[in-house]
DNA sequence: ATTCTATTCTAGTATTCTATTGAATTGTTT
DNA sequence: AAACAATTCAATAGAATACTAGAATAGAAT
């Protein structure tokens, strides 16, 4: 009780204390590297190597930016074999990823234009907005990442076709239909190069702006 | 084209690009005076003192932490007469906000240790949420927050009165009903003290966990 | 038990950033 | 011109950053 007097805290400190516990979280995740990390690992559990890879970081590198993370208990981990393989520890960390990306889309226009710079530098065609096909039934709507995240969760009717399997099996995709692929995301070019392949091969095909996680219409 | 070309990006160039740009946006909000500038400006425009008189901060050293946030457009000013109003540049910015004091609430629990034990300190009753009496209709919502954040938006059917009003105007507070404070958010302590106030003389007061902000059902 | 392999830790470095404040300055109102 | 709010400047001290190489660890496989 008495000791409970002592320790209580005045309105102010509760404040620094509460604001200063948030900026630590929000520093945690706010390098490039670890935001990168987030994005790619919120479509299922990878690998130190596979996060390594994929963000073009070294492995020892790789595993001190998952060390932040998880101090902070951003990421979860769970072994299989012999691989630690890492994944977001709550939605809201892919919510808060999201609410971040969308807040610099919509603030700094340099991000989006970047982006079609780089699609046309690749002769790539504009994505479309899921708003303006959701409705259509004369769509097939192509999951092109690896077949363990489309596992995890797909959106609704997707059909899984990894990238690197497409060559081989287009003869499951309809020629009489829009093809719309989608992949991790609006930083992900998987979608990209499944278009410009199915283009080639005469396809009509188009590549959805954004990725599963960004939609409601999900399977899982 | 030519130039095109040269400039081209590719693809890792612009992950590098888009993700440093969405940090370099994260770190300036990451700080905690820069937190808790956001979270009251949230309310409603206020000038460089008010901020630096709420936030604890001498006033150069507040206008600093408002260049930062103006700098990356996370906020945006108007003048009136002498002094320079700041306010949220968009939604946007309280989305992340919110999204980061949430996360923070779900992955540390020291936050909510806090608070209560603070509350505990100054024998203010545990608050209430929304979502268990939004349905009621015996309860009178009563805003304590000053007039213009009131008139701003306010939760619907709530009444104003701002809290050093308050003992002036307590005969306009039903005595049948049960009184539910608000104000700024799960941060502020307006409320509790109007709790206090109305227990002290009889009434049935509670505060509401949530501020404005976090609630659906609003005005304007 | 040993070997193997993926991951983590340690330590060091160089760099960059941080918040803060008093004083000088700008710009507005009266 | 005087009063006032806000901003900028300059300087400080301290902390945090990302990164890397090499050693250490911890499980799994043999």
């Amino acid at each position: 009780m008495q000791s409970n007097r002592y320790k209580a805290m005045d309105k102010r400190a509760f404040k620094d204390q509460a604001y200063t516990e948030i900026s630590r979280i929000t520093k945690a995740l706010s390098g490039p590297a670890r935001l990168e990390i987030i994005d790619f690992i919120a479509n299922g559990p990878k690998s130190v190597e596979e996060i390594a890879r994929q963000t073009a970081l070294n492995i020892a590198n790789a595993s001190q930016h998952l060390q932040v993370l998880r101090k902070e208990r951003l990421v979860k981990t769970t072994r299989k074999g012999n691989f630690v393989y890492y994944s977001l520890a709550s939605e809201e960390v892919y919510y808060v990823w999201k609410s971040l990306r969308d807040l610099t889309l919509n603030t700094s226009p340099i991000v989006s234009q970047l982006l079609t710079e780089t699609r046309n530098a690749y002769e790539i065609p504009e994505p479309v907005v899921w708003e303006d096909v959701k409705g259509r039934n004369d769509v097939f709507l192509l999951d092109v990442r690896p077949k363990d995240e489309f596992e995890k969760g797909s959106m609704a009717n997707a059909v899984s076709l990894p990238l690197d399997e497409l060559t081989d099996k287009l003869d499951i995709i309809p020629r009489d239909k829009m093809v719309l692929t989608y992949c991790r995301g609006m930083f992900c070019f998987y979608a990209d190069e499944a278009v410009q392949l199915l283009q080639s091969k005469g396809y009509n095909a188009r590549r959805l702006e954004e990725g599963v996680l960004d939609v409601k219409e999900t399977d899982k």
